[in-house]
RNA sequence: GGCCCCGUAGCUCAGUUGGAUAGAGCGUUUGGCUACGAACCAAAAGGUCGGGAGUUCGAAUCUCUCCGGGGUCACCA
């Protein structure tokens, strides 16, 4: 990547200096190369001379000039200059430039990733909602969060495995049960205290839709069945109903989990109580009030949390550190990342803790937190409670507003920041998502491609490299040569948002491009064959690039876009 | 009350991990198609970066403190 070539040629810069005695031999402090904010100071800006004047002793702006004295010989820096308080700016030489244009046509597609994952395996484990009622917008979130980090991490040289872990065993499911059953009894003609839905019960209509389709489906053998029997019975149906609807509705977003991990499984296999023993031979356990409690505040947290409840039932994070020693021991991964809402903050020291507990090194889970979605009908306010079951779905939002607009709406903002969801302004603005501006580009990228084509002109080829002189050029161009940097950056941070913002401003800088510098020529606009040769390899170049930042955010790049497709009514 | 996130243009949000004159979209005003796609482009207006103090060559960014908004503190998940 550009940013590391240059780090290197100033670094040899100094240590050569510091050999020749023109600086003092001292440590060299970390220093930044990177696109300055003012197009006037260059490509790219380092300031090394700043971060070493005080241990040289030396003012920024001498350490700045012997640094550029002693640049070693290289193709890739046509011109260096001290400028501000000590800022090295650097101009890079044009013929290298545009030779790394043509790179990204040769490279078919590979253009823009990087290798920093080292073929580590990493786990994402996201949306995972309970299998008790269909997913909410908010879960479009972590849901595009989740996908494009996977691509993010996979075009970073990582193997990637998306998970979605499936809490089918929790007790919130016999409650489930107890519902669709009440409703069941009502669509059956039953009156009375049967068809009430208990206190923390599941409120929401997909309930009664449900319960009505088994009436009609399997008429009276759940009425006629023991009622031990026919709660845990259509709890699981009723999971297993939903648990295909969460499916569905990640495929309509284009997402395809490798797993689909129940929570059942690790009951099943004795891992969960497995790891209670686990727990309590390591000496992290205490029984309580009939209770039996690990120990965490030992470990740094704020409070004890329940192992096995007093009636026998593992607690809800029993099985959570199974399954977590399942990732990182049976499984092997060398890193996860679970992605879970501001509202389970507090359960992120605990989790922690429990990886310490089991002898796991914590730095090797990373738990991203995204802020919570406030959903909203216009002006009145939305609750999330599918309890309550006055929910905007998620499959609605897709319905309305597409897979595309949505996914790259929910990577518009970063994770730590609030998220307002507004479905009648969804649908109103559907049209003005900032998506079709970028897809817009990309289709006249290949539009332009396709006219020069009808023309019987050549596709571009690296042998049409030739230095980039205009404005509108060169803007595109440093981007272009900049933007595996930006990848390899986000992966490093975890923080796809940053795609959404690159692939604007990539699509913003075309435009201008295109506004600025004819690519074919025409009757007004006379062209020699060499500028109409480097200006469509510039073109084919951002057409790959926007493709690629695209085909990250996890939407689709058209060659084409007709006002006919808008998802507006 | 403890812990976590946020507070930046009228609105919604970025801000390359401490750098040069703080940006984008939407909205407002104005201009631009007989041209490779006008779902586009350009210009203008719009800011005590919540307030205050500190750290240093340099702060929207780091520390402290206060104010405001959200989340969370169960033998729920």
């Amino acid at each position: 990547m550009a940013r590391d070539e240059l780090a290197g040629l100033i670094e040899r810069a100094a240590l050569a200096a510091q050999a020749r005695g023109l600086l003092p031999d001292v440590k060299l402090p970390e220093f930044t190369v990177e696109p300055p904010t003012r197009a006037e100071h260059g490509d790219y800006a380092t300031n090394l001379a700043m971060r070493l004047a005080r241990a040289a002793r030396m003012s920024p702006t001498a350490i700045a000039a012997t640094l550029i004295q002693s640049l070693p010989a290289n193709d890739v820096i046509a011109c260096a200059e001290v400028a501000g308080a000590g800022f090295i700016n650097l101009t890079l030489n044009p013929q290298w430039v545009a030779r790394r244009i043509a790179k990204i046509l040769e490279v078919d597609g590979a253009y823009g990733n990087n290798s920093t994952g080292g073929g580590r395996r990493v786990q994402i484990e996201f949306v995972s909602a309970n299998p008790t009622g269909p997913l909410h917008a908010a879960s479009g979130r972590a849901a595009s969060l989740g996908a494009a980090l996977g691509n993010l991490l996979r075009a970073s040289g990582w193997q990637v495995e998306l998970e979605y872990y499936v809490n089918d065993a929790g007790s919130r499911l016999a409650v489930f049960g107890e519902s669709i059953l009440a409703r069941y009894l009502a669509a059956r003609g039953v009156t009375g205290p049967r068809t009430e839905v208990p206190k923390e019960g599941y409120l929401g209509e997909y309930v009664t839709e449900y319960a009505t389709h088994l009436a009609a489906e399997h008429g009276d053998r759940f009425e006629v069945m023991a009622i031990e029997d026919a709660i845990p019975l259509l709890a699981r149906m009723g999971a297993e109903h939903m648990i295909e609807r969460h499916r569905a509705d990640m495929a309509a977003l284009g997402i395809e989990f490798d797993v689909w991990f129940r929570e059942q499984s690790l009951h099943d296999s004795g891992d969960v109580t497995a790891i209670v023993d686990e727990l309590r031979q390591r000496g992290h356990v205490a029984d309580r009030d009939g209770a039996v409690w690990f120990q965490t505040t030992a470990l740094g947290d704020d409070r004890d949390n329940v192992l096995v409840r007093s009636n026998g039932t593992p607690g809800y994070m029993t099985a959570d550190i199974a399954y977590h020693r399942n990732k990182f021991i049976t499984r092997g991964f060398d890193k996860v990342i679970d992605i879970w809402g501001a509202d389970h903050q507090g359960h992120v020291g605990r989790m922690k803790a429990s990886m310490q507990a089991i002898d796991l090194d914590p730095e090797r889970l990373t738990i991203l937190l995204h802020q919570m979605v406030v959903l909203r009908r216009g002006a009145e306010v939305v609750t999330m409670s599918k309890r309550q079951g006055n929910i905007i779905a998620l499959s609605d939002v897709i319905e309305e507003v597409g897979p595309d607009a949505c996914r790259f709406f929910f990577l518009t903002r970063s994770a730590d920041s609030q998220m307002d969801f507004d479905l009648e302004l969804a649908k109103r603005q559907a049209a003005d998502n900032p998506v079709y501006y970028v897809q817009y580009s990309h289709a006249r990228t290949s539009s332009i491609l396709q006219v020069a084509s009808s023309r019987g002109i050549d596709p571009p080829t690296g042998a049409d490299a030739a230095p980039y002189s205009h404005p509108g050029e060169i803007a595109l161009v440093r981007f272009l040569i900049h933007y595996p940097q930006v990848v390899a950056d986000a992966a490093t941070d975890l923080e796809p948002h940053r795609l959404t913002f690159a692939a604007q401003e990539l699509a913003s800088l075309f435009n201008a491009f295109y506004r600025d510098c004819r690519v074919l020529p025409s009757d007004h606009v006379p062209l020699d064959t060499a500028t109409v040769r480097s200006r469509l390899l510039l073109v084919a170049a951002t057409r790959a690039v926007l493709a690629h930042v695209l085909s990250l955010i996890g939407v689709s790049a058209p060659d084409r876009m007709d006002r006919s497709d808008e998802p507006t009514e």
